[in-house]
DNA sequence: GTCTATATTAAGATAGAC
DNA sequence: GTCTATCTTAATATAGAC
């Protein structure tokens, strides 16, 4: 491929779009310029628009494809019918991803008031459909008599409260690593969720 | 008083506060002008400066003064030393605060950010502050053998980040009371303690 | 205490050369 | 595909009149 005014070109594209995440995540989607991506990148602001029409679908194509790969790679496990081994690999799942992902899951919480009306409505059905996974399996348990709710919409929240806080605090050379981390919150969601037996075959 | 150029000034000081903070808390502090703020007020963005030195300042006086009057609010209570009591009066303490100062909640978590590095330190302290009150009792109740902990950190992050969720839905005029909500939370987070007894004084 | 007017800086976005 | 240069708009903050 041809250079192009003497430019390095072929990695652009996904470099506009790791800066920006980057950048969002640590100073938010209103405080970063233009000028500030195209500066990290390493290229003249003009050139940013090569990649995007406007700043506002360079936020909207980081929160969904974020929020894509997400629900594709939920989709594409193999599913028990077991509502707790369910419900455990739906926790290893979410914090495997929560934790290596920080970034995206941070800007995918913190902006959705930055996004345009249109683009607002897209990433909340695509949040929701998350959730919902969640509540699905509580529900289906809680109807099979394996985990005992008294309100099934808050302690659905409850827990989501509880898995979100995670991406706040962890750091992979804290204490605890992620493995010790699903470990934990893996018994205590059971726990939480008043299973009678704690016997599960482990690591799962 | 005396009028200064034919306009209404008495009330200006806490309505710029609390337009700030709505508007703040509404599209985010990055997003909002100082023009805005002046414009919903009913003044022209010179006065404003007659209230605050700049921007910076009136985010964090917001800030400082909902974390302080969380604290006092807590500090003035009578204290049990009961850790079953205890921790239940914190969480209505927490959920009656929380439900019912919803902007400033919100802003003082998200704005963080946005703070100057020496604004930022302050805040934390207070923050920080807060979090060891419940941690505090957690491990109170731990030590006396009421509460069954694994890890009493990791349960104490995952409680704040259950109570903190609430505030993300609750709504007024909503399903659940704030008086209903309360007395779900107080029987989930003591279940999830594995408190052996549910049997408590009612409506505590 | 508030106004109008303005200084200064920086933002998003585009045009046209290479 | 990227550059430089520029258009247009809007931001924070200040000065001085009333």
């Amino acid at each position: 491929m041809a250079r192009t005014y003497g430019s390095f070109s072929q990695n652009t594209a996904p470099r506009v779009f790791k800066t920006a995440l980057r950048l969002f995540a640590q100073y938010g989607y209103a405080a970063v310029s233009m000028r500030q991506i195209a500066s990290d990148v390493g290229v003249q602001v003009g050139a940013l628009y090569n990649y995007t029409p406007d700043k506002q679908t360079l936020l909207f194509t980081i929160m969904r494809d974020h929020m894509e790969n997400l629900l594709n790679a939920w989709e594409g496990r193999p599913q028990s019918n077991d509502p707790l081994v369910r419900l455990k690999d739906f926790i290893k799942f979410h914090l495997t991803f929560h934790l290596h992902k920080t970034d995206e899951v941070f800007v995918s919480y913190m902006e959705l008031r930055n996004l345009s009306e249109e683009n607002f409505v897209v990433i909340e059905k695509l949040r929701r459909n998350y959730e919902l996974i969640l509540e699905h399996i509580l529900e289906r348990g809680s109807n099979d008599g394996v985990f005992h709710i008294s309100d099934a919409r808050v302690t659905t929240l409850a827990l989501i409260g509880m898995l979100k806080e995670v991406g706040t605090w962890y750091r992979p050379e804290g204490r605890l690593s992620s493995k010790e981390i699903t470990n934990i919150y893996q018994d205590m969601v059971a726990h939480f969720l008043g299973v009678d037996s704690p016997v599960m075959p482990a690591n799962r």
